[in-house]
DNA sequence: TGTAATACCATATATCTGTATGGTTGAACG
DNA sequence: CGTTCAACCATACAGATATATGGTATTACA
């Protein structure tokens, strides 16, 4: 298989190879490793073998080192082009619990990033369960993006606490009432009544295979 | 609107949030802080603050130490409970040409991150133009996200290059041949013959509504 | 009043970390 | 044959880093 980009970078020796992997590895674990830490990993008996690697994959452009100053370049390298760039983190929670009170809080599962310009305003992530919304391609186990701060109309998919429980579902201001659609045929549009609270309207989905 | 998360520990002082929002944003742009670092963020004049304060934080449940040994625990704060999402941007294709040679370049459209536990790999995205996977909860417009190494098995959804085309398609190794096959009742598994290419296997999908 | 908790400051130190310097070996090349 | 280069090893050192110790001032509380 050919490669399509990246073609730019000098290829890398196998050695190389197995340091860049190793800082990589490190970088999505947390931390960068120190020069010692690769060195103990990789069974090298001196610091200088891993200089001699780290220097040839930054000049070959496949390293960099995020310390800015010269004095805090401790844990530094991480691989070029994983940048932080215009992304933006936003929470994920598994669940979105009735009235979220000190006594009932949300749970942070993780972090994901998003494409900054998907909103500006305050969002959140949530795990979709359920098949209620699969005729517009969003899945059981999808992230879906919320934006909280977003004026919800009629027609716009949202998630919605309603019952003490959290859905997400097409929004509908019809005029005997609001309305939340489900995109399954198999399911009924339900009529809301009583208290029921917008969490925000779906602005993106992301999905790993 | 409330605050939907972070309410199951207990609950920080100002000062203490301070410290823990820039340890977190830190990590969220590549590596923790240090605590001499963490200091002259916030105008100490003492690391003997910073420390009070960690350990605060470490006691309340906010903060972790992902060193597990004594002698390596430079940069080790990292926010405890939540997998920190490194973000990582790969170019955007709007369309993959054929042959992919230095006189026929790849036009790259942008760059989107993506969570950099979606792949260790040769990224890129690619977005959708037809209808062919709707079946599978993948519609016009989405971005697809493609390995380049990872290998290829039957049944995998790929990016492949055949007859000059991009597609998105499910492939499968059958007895008579290879198959590119839709998820899309209207159309019929295509059986590959002549030269094609698999471009990657499909690993995420992000779509912006 | 005593005591505990928070929020600071000042100083000291063992260890870690990046970097510099110089050497050895073996394969590749003209 | 000499040269280059990758891939190692050994040693040294200035500065960074986490940690420990011991302070002061303020607030809250019983």
């Amino acid at each position: 298989m050919n490669r399509l980009c990246d073609m730019e970078k000098a290829p890398l020796t196998p050695a190389q190879r197995d340091v860049y992997d190793y800082i990589k590895s490190c970088c999505g674990e947390g931390r960068p490793p120190s020069y010692r830490e690769i060195q103990a990993h990789l069974g090298y008996k001196a610091v200088g073998t891993v200089q001699d690697h780290v220097k040839a994959l930054i000049k070959k452009g496949w390293l960099e080192k995020s310390g800015l100053k010269k004095s805090t370049q401790s844990r530094s390298l991480t691989p070029a082009g994983i940048t932080q760039a215009k992304a933006r983190t936003i929470p994920v929670y598994g669940e979105i619990a009735a009235g979220t009170t000190r006594d009932n809080p949300q749970i942070e599962l993780g972090q994901i990033p998003i494409a900054a310009d998907w909103s500006k305003g305050d969002c959140f992530a949530l795990r979709v369960r359920g098949n209620s919304m699969i005729e517009v391609g969003i899945y059981e186990g999808d992230f879906v993006v919320v934006d909280k701060n977003t004026s919800v109309r009629s027609g716009d998919i949202v998630v919605a606490l309603y019952h003490g429980e959290t859905t997400v579902k097409r929004y509908e201001k019809r005029k005997d009432g609001q309305y939340l659609v489900p995109e399954n045929a198999t399911l009924k549009p339900v009529k809301v009544e009583g208290p029921f609270e917008l969490q925000g309207k779906v602005v993106g989905l992301q999905r790993k295979f």
